[in-house]
DNA sequence: ACCTCCTGTTCGGCACTGCCGAACATTAGC
DNA sequence: GCTAATGTTCGGCAGTGCCGAACAGGAGGT
């Protein structure tokens, strides 16, 4: 929203889509028109005839109806997003070994794609715990200090690795975090050896998540899993135990994605 | 697509979310810039210019480089997803109910809301069996041949019934659908007296499935849970013990609702 | 290895869209 | 009932984003 696109973007498009992301950073209330139209900074009536539009498509859902009239992100995203995430078969393929991961540790079992640099969550299932860790579906993490992200990194060359970190940055989250170039580079090289992948209180205090990358996918793409759980979790003392269950699940997918589709 | 909309309708909008459509219909290889400029009826530099739009925003991705360029349903689709199913506030509340029915039921569960005279699945907890049945989130399901759809008719009164089957139709799905107006509100009456809802292979041949109304949400939505499985499953040859659990989970649902958010 | 055909990408020019601003309708709150 | 917000509607002009055609560049056949 804050970033300008080159000649070939689609203005009225693009206004559509920063009231979907407006929508999206609100609160559970909704949005009024005119709040809408300050948001972005279009007319009242320019927001009132793009939110008409979404609205006949379900993109985005209204209550009520006169004055008070509230807009939030509409239920057809929902069938949209599942969609999309089916059209990863990689995450549909992922699951049953993810649910078995979850059950044997406890520990809640995500798999994440690389997009444009960053480690992007397309399957998770959740630990029965009772802390709920903000894991969800669609958030991007950070390539140099989630353990996905590091999974993933640690599977490209070097070149590309410094072309992504380059580009996003490596912001300090904890005082774990590595923001170094080189030092980041030594890590991967140590989870190419191990196998996984460990991220010890690097993105968020307290949370500790072990990772193993999904290599040569078949089309090319890139993705990892992961375990995540508390600091205080008493299995999450012995990593490089977790590790092995976790690398032992990557290869289970990565197989059955060997297995699939000779088409 | 069919479908055209009166004068408020961006038309730049209008073919960006018929792309996205498409992309959904199509099988997960994704479409190429021609494919789509023809199935929506434009030209190629018009597809190009939308897509390329919505690609910079992640809503579609792109595979691919040169003239094999396949474009598909984007990844931050699922992050709007989920974040449209969180605005839901009912979803979530409904989560830990249902796993616990489905734990006790060995059934797939799933809670959906009333929409624009449809029932649209907005929550899911998947059952540990092998057979998988296609009960996708945001799936939208006839409101007189599905379980959650009688479910949700049977809070209304009867004048909204009889205009929602009106305009949406009440088309024969197997032998056991209810394609008549008043057999349908005897069923409804049916299921205000028993407190559950029972669809006996009216939507899908072999299927079964349970469901109860959520009824007097806080804000005014009408909602349903319901657990499903195939007509073979010696539970469900008990349904009206099933019906109970169903009853008793809408009605914890219901509670949580209600003692939730005196803000 | 060439040639061909099909892609995706780029560009000019004009029609028409869809913006803005202002006026109207409608409801909530007092 | 009055007031002050809101959502909704409408004219008119600027500018957008369409179309069509031309360019670039691989894939695949022979």
């Amino acid at each position: 929203m804050i970033e300008l696109d080159s000649r070939y973007a689609v203005k009225s498009v693009v206004r559509a889509i920063a009231i979907l992301e407006a929508l999206e950073d609100a609160h559970e209330d909704g949005l009024t028109v005119t709040e809408v139209a300050k948001l972005i900074g279009i007319s009242k009536s320019a927001a009132f005839a793009t939110l008409y539009t979404l609205a006949s498509y379900g993109l985005v859902s209204d209550r009520g109806e006169g004055p008070t009239r509230q807009y939030s992100l509409g239920l057809a995203l929902i069938r949209l997003g599942q969609q999309a995430s089916a059209q990863i078969s990689i995450a549909d393929l992922a699951r049953p070994t993810l649910r078995d991961l979850t059950e044997r540790t406890g520990l809640t079992s995500r798999v994440a794609v690389f997009d444009d640099g960053w480690a992007v969550v397309v399957g998770r299932v959740d630990a029965r715990t009772a802390v709920r860790l903000d894991l969800g579906m669609g958030r991007q993490e950070w390539p140099h200090s989630s353990g996905v992200g590091k999974a993933m990194l640690s599977t490209l060359p070097e070149t590309e690795v410094r072309s992504i970190v380059d580009r996003i940055g490596m912001p300090r989250k904890t005082p774990n975090t590595i923001t170094d170039v080189d030092a980041l580079l030594a890590a991967l090289e140590r989870i190419r050896s191990d196998g996984f992948c460990l991220d010890d209180e690097e993105d968020v205090e307290g949370v500790l998540c072990v990772a193993a990358p999904l290599p040569h996918l078949p089309d090319g793409s890139v993705g990892a899993i992961s375990v995540t759980g508390l600091k205080a979790d008493p299995l999450l003392r012995q990593p490089r135990r977790v590790g092995r269950e976790v690398r032992a699940a990557a290869a289970e997918i990565a197989e059955m994605a060997r297995g699939r589709g000779p088409a």
